[in-house]
DNA sequence: ACCAGTTTTTACCATATGGTAAATGATGTC
DNA sequence: GACATCATTTACCATATGGTAAAAACTGGT
């Protein structure tokens, strides 16, 4: 539970009191690889924040392909926040790529947390702010080659090469199994 | 003016005085095309709403081949938020792609206006957040082809295609302009 | 209207990546 | 430990895109 405190006070004031009222309003759950976190076609009802594991966005395209979106790993929120606060269906599984640890807040206390938390507003906004930004310069480079896509991702995500089916990442990066698989083999 | 008004009244609730308040602090802007709103390197000073006109967001890669990183039409912010939040140099310029109209806040009275009106903290950061969302749902698609995501910029920016540089696009969209030029040839 | 400079198109070949298929390697279950 | 299942690698050819170069079409200034 640290880390979450840890992350939250990075991001902006507040005593110990209100930590320990955040953290009443938190389950934790374990996720066995491949559950779900939240589903495609159903209104996400709740925020998590990764303690262990990888987690994945997911969807399918139009040709039935499964694409990956991005991944999360430990100390980031996993949620499809427009979504979970506009009340609309997602358009992505939120998937665990490994067996995950996540403390979870329902909707509501993450919402009733605003009321009884003074500057709670503006921390939970801090927080979706920088999940964005790190999504966003962890995402592969579209004007870049393959193997440079591939070798930012080893580099944005040390530890994820080993523990991750070769199919995920490979559509994350935009390419085939197989093209990746080459690439893996002209790279050592 | 208004336009400014109605984007931040979709946000949150903020009374008639208050907006005239939030008016009082901005300036006008007119940006010529090729002019620069913020430049790499630099620490960006001021957040803009465009009005008229479009921006875009690019850099130099390792090559130094300029890629634009984003479109940004009227009735966005335009602004490198984290460098601007972080007082840190920006990455990337943000440039005119057509002549611009453009409302400017100082970062000063950008934050200053978080003392004087409750809850602008709150309508701050759903304005950039919702600039965030936009970025991404009009970002092109990796896994999907050149042609494929073309037609998907077509939809994402209906105007934009006959009024900026066909070397804008096709960077954005991850290909060589002759390659785009090729696109649109097989397109029709 | 002309010219210089820029942008876009076209052409040609080289190359990276995709598609199909099969072989090999890993993993979990009984 | 044997087997079925799934993941990864390899091979082969097809194809989309890149690179270089030149031609054609615009654009703005005088």
């Amino acid at each position: 539970m640290q880390e979450l405190t840890d992350y939250i006070l990075q991001i902006g004031n507040i005593n110990k009191q209100q930590i320990e009222l955040v953290e009443s309003k938190t389950a934790i759950l374990d996720l066995k690889k491949d559950a779900y976190f939240s589903e495609a076609g159903l209104i996400p009802k709740r925020v998590g924040f990764v303690l262990e594991g990888v987690m994945r966005g997911c969807y399918y395209n139009n040709k039935g392909e499964e694409i990956t979106r991005c991944f999360i790993g430990k100390g980031n929120l996993v949620v499809d926040y427009p979504n979970f606060e506009a009340n609309t269906a997602s358009s992505e599984y939120l998937q665990a790529c490994t067996d995950c640890k996540i403390i979870v807040f329902s909707k509501t206390d993450w919402e009733e947390l605003s009321n009884t938390i003074v500057g709670w507003d503006v921390i939970k906004n801090k927080m979706v702010q920088q999940c964005l930004y790190q999504k966003s310069r962890k995402s592969p480079v579209i004007s870049q080659d393959a193997t440079t896509r591939y070798l930012a991702f080893l580099k944005n995500y040390p530890s994820f090469a080993n523990r991750i089916p070769l199919a995920y990442i490979a559509s994350f990066l935009g390419v085939t199994q197989q093209s990746l698989s080459r690439i893996r083999k002209n790279i050592r």
